[in-house]
DNA sequence: TTTATCGGACACTCAATGAC
DNA sequence: TCATTGAGTGTCCGATAAAT
């Protein structure tokens, strides 16, 4: 049986680059992007880097024993969102990882050829990443500063960063107007719903003002128990109400749709 | 049909090694 | 001292089994 109903939206394998993965292709991808199945990806058909290219596989550093217990993908918040999503997220703490032993002796080292590879030509300037394409959507801009969600660190939505290392950079899938499956936005469907209930419009729950891994019913809650929401002044409507009713993860949203109070 | 299990491929870390 | 190598270890994909 394939594995489509699993509870887990993990990123299929095999949307991932397969090993071409030399260093250099660790950072061609945009942050978040590995917790998203690629047929996601918010590049406009055309633009979507050719040929499918899988982004390397990118791990947590430290999987959740329930996550690591079940082989399964994990992330950075605790709880994570799968403990959450099964009700056990009181378990959810960190793995403990082994000390690595020391002392062990290697044999010499053979040299690789030479110099250091590198796939892609350098980078002059003059041409953009096909990935950056995608800031020709109207209205978008790659400018954009980075706010991490409140109480996540910056770090949990990126490779780490180092100083000096260049801007990453975010879709404008995250501040394009949301389409419901009426093509029109939320609350103007035509009906007075929501237009995020047709699961073929998925992608859309990940439209978000700022940058993160997660749809909007995956917010993480805060210690106080409610979960961090972008602030009204984005004139995005609250999440309880662009999100399907009768979800499982109802009620974390209604916990939260007061969160938002304009200010 | 959904959920659980787990083998194994892949990713990541970092001490040992080698070049300068 | 710094860069490179590659073994050790962890994560999690995806196939399969079990449960419902």
């Amino acid at each position: 049986m394939p594995n489509s109903p699993s509870p887990e939206p993990d990123e299929p394998a095999s949307n991932e680059s397969q090993t071409t993965d030399l260093q250099p292709s660790m950072t061609v991808h945009p942050l978040g992007y590995s917790s998203m199945p690629m047929h996601m990806y918010p590049f406009p058909s055309g633009i979507v880097p050719t040929p499918p290219t899988r982004s390397k596989r990118r791990q947590v550093k430290n999987a959740c024993t329930n996550c690591q217990k079940a082989c399964k993908k994990c992330d950075d918040a605790r709880p994570c969102l799968r403990c959450v999503k099964y009700g056990i997220a009181e378990e959810c703490v960190d793995s403990h990882r082994k000390e690595r032993k020391k002392g062990i002796k290697r044999g010499p080292y053979k040299k690789r050829d030479g110099k250091p590879f590198s796939l892609d030509p350098p980078y002059d300037g003059s041409t953009q990443p096909s990935i950056q394409m995608a800031t020709a959507i109207p209205g978008a801009s790659s400018a954009i500063p980075f706010i991490s969600p409140v109480g996540f660190s910056p770090n949990l939505f990126g490779p780490y960063p180092k100083p000096g290392d260049p801007a990453i950079y975010y879709p404008p899938f995250y501040l394009a107007a949301p389409i419901s499956a009426h093509g029109l936005p939320p609350h103007q469907n035509g009906d007075g719903e929501p237009g995020y209930h047709h699961p073929h419009f998925y992608p859309t729950t990940f439209l978000t003002p700022y940058p993160q891994p997660y749809a909007p019913y995956m917010m993480p809650h805060r210690p106080d128990g409610q979960v961090a929401l972008p602030p009204a002044h984005l004139g995005f409507p609250p999440i309880s109400a662009r999100l399907p009713q009768g979800t499982g993860q109802q009620d974390q949203r209604d916990d939260r749709s007061e969160e938002v109070t304009p200010s």
